[in-house]
Parts: C-alpha cells; structure tokens; sequence
DNA sequence: CGTCTGCTTGAGCCTTGTCAAGAAACGTGG
DNA sequence: CCACGTTTCTTGACAAGGCTCAAGCAGACG
C-alpha cells in the first residue's frame, strides 16, 4: 500500500484523475507510527495536524468531568483524522490507537491547498463528513432510544462492516480489537452490562464468542435487532463538480 | 433581510468579498413558506432539493421501528438544511417545521457551482458541517454519559445560545418553542420524566418558568450541571483558501 | 361550550448501574 | 518456559434512575 489510502477509500466511490490522485499522495507523503495505546491528539490542547489513518484501528472519544468516557468513532484505514480539530483552536476531542497504526500528518494549509486546487476532491471531503455525519446521528439515535441489546448489536455489526470495507477476506468472523469496558464507552453503558447483554446475544444464537473473535450467527435478527443501516451505501454523487 | 441568511452567518466568522455574496445571494433567489407542523422532506423518500431557513425554527429527526422519535438537531436562521440528504438517494431524516418558516430551496448543482466558484465558500461549508458534527459529539456524549438533567440543562443553554446568535436581544428569558414530549425527543427521555426534571431545576432556582417562557436564573450553575460548550466559539479559520 | 393537546403528579416496575469477588487471559522479566 | 502482576472477563446481589400507566387539570381553539 504505497500510494494514497484516502484515494484507495475514494476510488470506491468515484474514478480519481491521475491529477487527484498525485494530490492526494501529497498528503500522505509523511508516514509516523502510533503505538497501542499512544494518544496522537489530546482533547482541549493545540491541535495543528490532520491525519489519515493508514494502517490499524484508532478511536475517538471525550472524557466528562466526573471521569465517564464516550467514545465518539472508531477509526479505520483511508479515514480523515481530526477534520473537526483543523476547524478549532482547541482539539474538541481526543485520538487514541488501539492498536499499532501508521498516520500521514499534513497540516491545514495542505488541505487548503488540496481543496482549493481540487473542487472535485473538495465535494469527496464534505461528502466524507457528511456520511460521518449520519453515521453520528444513527448513533444518537441509538443511545436515545434503543436498548441496550440493540445498541451492542448494532455495534458489532457496524465494526464488521467497516472493517470488511479494507479486508474482503472478513465474512462474519471477525477480532473485536475492543475490550467490554470501550464497547461499554461506545454504547453509553457500563462493562458490566455489556458482558451481559453479549452473553444473552449468545444464548439466544444471534453470536458466538470465542478468544477475542466474534462470529456473527444470525445477521438478519441482530439487524432487526439493532435497526441497523450501512451507511456507506446508497448515495448519489452524480451532482459532484466536473473532474479536471 | 433581503440578502442571503447563510451569508450572514458566514459574516460573523470571515469578511466577504462582494463576489461571495452574490454567489450566496444566488441559492436564496427563491423563498418558499412553511407552515408550522408541515415536513419539508421525510425519512427515506427521494430527495433532491437543499434549504436555506431563512426564518422560524424547525427540526430534524428520524423515527425508529417501535414507533420512537429522536430528534437529532434543532434548526436555525441561516443554517444549511438537508446537506447530508444531497449525499444520499433517500433523506437520511425528516426536516419538519417547529413554527412558520421561510426556506430558500436550491439544487445540489447550484452547491457544486457555488464550491466550484468559490474555495472560500466550499471550505467554510465544510467549516460549517464540522461544528455541527462537534455539536452532535456533544449530544452523543450526553445521551451517552450523563443524567436526565443535566441534558435538560444542556439543552436550554444551547437553545438559548442559538435563539441569541440571530436574536441578539435575547438575555436570560426566552420563549421555548417546543412541547416537553419535543424536548424529551431530543434528550433521549419521556415527556413525563423532562417535566419532573424541569420542575426539579426549578426548585434548585437555576430555571424559572411562566406560559412557555424559561429564564436561565443561574447560568452558572446550569453550565456546571450540563458540561456545556458553546462551539461556536474557539474557532480557528486562519488556514482557510484566500479569498477571490 | 366541548374537544383536544399539553402539563402535572403519583405509584409501581424494569432496565441498567454499582459494588464486590473470583476466574481467566495476557504481558513481562527472569 | 515459568512465575508473577495486571488487566479483562464473569457472575451475583442489590440499588437507583428513568419508564409506564393512570388520572386530573389547564389552556387553546373551533
């Protein structure tokens, strides 16, 4: 994976010019590994870097005052890294590896630069955000309104699906990177619920656990389950601006 | 107002050149009315137009399968609504009128033009979708990780804050706008448990409250119990393309 | 004047959280 | 490769925050 993985993410939704292609290289000519664990961006400190992800699994979250943490996104490889952060003074949120990555750092002026010179790229950006956007506002959705069953199986569903959108070798086996206590701070529930509700999950044949890998048995049922949409699908882009 | 709404808003963080504003002028040449209760657009039906609110207050939401509505997003004079339905064949959400509005509706071209035209303007759309995705964070971590309470705190500040941005007016009094079952739909609790909580705010003397209109007694205290940001403030717009 | 919507309040219940303790898994240094 | 410490998982007992159901009331509107 030499080139751009934003443009490998990109390519998934529109042809890329040669000329896009060289410019979004250009953001990711740096490469800087991230250890397990290591925070690259810290809530309410300076911020003046953006990231793509290359390889490997991040999140995003905020801690409240009385200590609780929520986990915002889960990060994978070909996503846009502290897009919000360019906008403020002040990070709005903490970037944390959860496993061993490898980011491209540029900075604003090279987004600038890259959507400026790019109006086709710079269309890709908001339609980016915009996904992200909805993928948000379903999971608000979900902790306002649905069960905690619901939510942890619209979360085991949503991590499988984004992370066979870089390994098509996954089907319904996949390692959960996360312990119960970030599926706890993803959800809005407690470690401890959540260990019950992924047993009842398996008593009642929707998943099966065993050593870290989740196999999903019934996807219908866990979908209805968790009112589920994959949010990468169905979107219409025949309105984005001539290429050049 | 005879100009463009979006415009104003933008005026508050950047000074726009006389060719910006025409261009901006140019999505709100026509102006539809809508009348309170009425839907602009719904949940999965094709879509294929934006909107400028030019006055009044609405609301996007979506409804869950059991019947359970949760509203994502309080709209304002001079937000851009529908953004994320322009990426998608079928809205993502319903947008529906909280009072009588006036909205200016355009096309996904007339966008793509716009962004094409004029960098500056494409950049501060993203600007614009990024504060709202830091908005919707907030809300997430909310409904994830804090009492009822203090989301009914969080969001009389907000409202209040928003009301102020095109009302400035406005002090520590204004009218909420919304039912109690409205305002449980946005905080992810029921009517009859936002009253309680209502009342509860009341009898701590940080809220009062007479015929619909609410008056914030204890700022101060309200922002401690709700964790509030205000993020429209802490920008950093130093980075965006040079105007032309 | 009647109807309808929204507000208020109480009683009881249920989902989820808290606390605690033991078991299992993992990582590290010797 | 083993031994140890630490993190994570698991399970139970109990508490509590928020929900449900129900009923009365007030104001808006035709």
């Amino acid at each position: 994976m030499s080139g751009s993985c934003f443009a490998e993410v990109l390519s998934e939704l529109i042809d890329l010019t040669e000329v896009e292609r060289r410019a979004l290289e250009k953001l990711e000519e740096r490469q800087r590994p991230v250890r397990r664990g290591a925070v690259l961006q810290r809530e309410n400190e300076v911020c003046n870097e953006l990231f793509i992800l290359r390889s490997g699994l991040m999140m995003s979250y905020v801690l409240l005052d009385d200590g609780s943490r929520q986990i915002l996104r889960f990060l994978f490889p070909g996503d846009m890294l502290a897009i919000s952060s360019a906008v403020y003074r002040e990070a709005p949120e903490t970037l944390a590896a959860l496993s061993d990555c490898v980011v491209s750092p540029f900075d604003r002026a090279a987004l600038s630069e890259m959507m400026t010179g790019h109006p086709r790229l710079a269309a890709m950006v908001l339609v980016y955000s915009q996904i992200e956007r909805v993928a948000l506002t379903d999971r608000l959705a979900a902790l306002g309104r649905t069960s905690a069953k619901a939510r942890i199986a619209s979360l085991l569903l949503d991590l499988r699906n984004r992370l066979r959108a870089t390994d098509k070798s996954i089907s319904n086996v996949f390692v959960l990177g996360l312990t119960q206590e970030e599926v706890g701070d993803a959800t809005g529930l407690t470690a401890v619920h959540v260990n019950r509700m992924l047993r009842q999950l398996e008593e009642e044949k929707m998943i099966a656990r065993e050593g870290g890998r989740v196999t999903l048995l019934d996807e219908r049922a866990l979908g209805r389950a968790a009112n589920y949409v994959n949010r990468y699908e169905g979107l219409s882009l025949n309105w984005l601006p001539r290429q050049h």
